[in-house]
DNA sequence: CTTTATTTTTAGCCTTGTCTAAAATATTTT
DNA sequence: AAAATATTTTAGACAAGGCTAAAAATAAAG
């Protein structure tokens, strides 16, 4: 397959956070983001756009074209795998794995990668709770996840609760769990697949797989 | 620390292993190595001289400085933790490992790596055979002789292969070589110096000087 | 509907790392 | 020792990816 410079990737992948559902990117949006000149942006904008990869009129915005997009998923998907071995694998925590992942995700392997992800279990999230793209470029859209599965030390925001029988009711406002309440699991004891639980800087608590596969959270939407 | 280039790191990398104990590299040799016109490699060689790196004057050969020396040993023992790791965690074959080595060694992070390597069991050997450097470039020796010396009907263990060209494992993949292998040599033939191997109770066969004199062996180690 | 301000693009320059062709130096042959 | 050959360095060019300053296009004010 074609494969593209960091810079290149780079680039991609800035365009693709910026894009949202639809609407333009401009300019100084992606300058911004890179901290690159403007003057480069435009550059590579046209180098992007003679690849295809990229949607784009002179001083009109821009946004991914279908193949761009598919290989800004591809960026993607071994940024967050390699963040999910580095604090999964190598005991790094959350908030250092992102410069390292920076790099790695531009050693292309199809094959590292794929092995990568059979490794580390196939992971559908990272360490910072967001999704991590397979290998077709299909990403968990799930909003919602129960906190049997969310990655350790990532606060996230308690959105549903699966069961309403009275005794479960007892149990979360005994621990003080309720809709909104953000928590984050320190710990996964895989021998009855219970959960210790901390909420804020609260002292923590078990909770029982029984209890906690009800307990649905979704990420913290930040400004 | 001050930190180089992919670029300068693999310069470097090639003068270190062409540089034996003692004597001169010249251009062409470098050139060669690194597939690069000699007048390419003359200013890479001005460059590594201004940093200091590299012990070189016009037209006289040249030879890695003592920092230049302990730039090479880091990035060597990137290169073989990485290929420890796809061999031993991912499953690699030991002929697949190398390609992705080169890229992945040049991403630079002393944590990464010293985490790497204790997740690793900090491993001596890489999968060729070759010693691993440790966090301050020691490397650790065994004894190994090439099989063209070793006596006849002494069943040793091969413990590296000093030749990874695509050929050259294609005859070792096809004869069942591989570091670790038990082999001993049956008969030595004069009028050519090929040799008579025999791997355990296998039917024996026959390697060429060519072939036999990049596998080394070392004792079989008992316990 | 002009004028002004902001955004984007163009034009020209710089650094890194590569190349080819030609010049300089070193080595080998006669 | 001179000539022929091989090696190495210099000179000049180019592509990628960045920068600044100026021009062009668009958007916002008056
Ligand atoms: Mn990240
Ligand atoms: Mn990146
Ligand atoms: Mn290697
Ligand atoms: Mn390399």
């Amino acid at each position: 397959m074609t494969s593209y410079s960091t810079s290149e990737e780079n680039y991609i992948k800035a365009i693709y956070h910026l894009q949202g559902e639809e609407g333009m990117v401009t300019t100084n949006e992606l300058s911004a983001e890179l901290k690159t000149r403007p003057a480069s942006v435009t550059d590579m904008l046209k180098k992007l756009k003679a690849k295809k990869l990229l949607n784009y009129e002179k001083y009109q915005g821009f946004r991914l074209s279908t193949e761009g997009r598919k290989v800004a998923l591809g960026i993607i998907r071994r940024h967050r795998l390699w963040e999910f071995f580095l604090s999964e694998k190598l005991r790094f925590s959350w908030d250092e794995v992102h410069d390292v992942a920076e790099q790695l995700e531009h050693v292309t392997s199809k094959k590292l990668i794929d092995k990568l992800d059979e490794f580390l279990g196939f992971p559908r999230f990272d360490p910072h709770g967001d999704p991590i793209p397979d290998q077709h470029g299909k990403i968990a859209t799930h909003e919602r996840v129960s906190i049997t599965v969310i990655p350790l030390n990532h606060s996230m925001e308690v959105c549903h609760v699966g069961n309403q029988a009275p005794d479960m009711l007892d149990i979360l406002k005994h621990n003080n769990i309720s809709i909104g309440t953000r928590l984050e699991v320190r710990k996964k004891f895989a021998f009855d697949n219970s959960l210790e639980i901390r909420i804020g800087r609260q002292q923590p608590f078990i909770l029982s797989n029984e209890v906690a596969r009800h307990i649905w959270v979704k990420k913290i939407e930040r400004s």
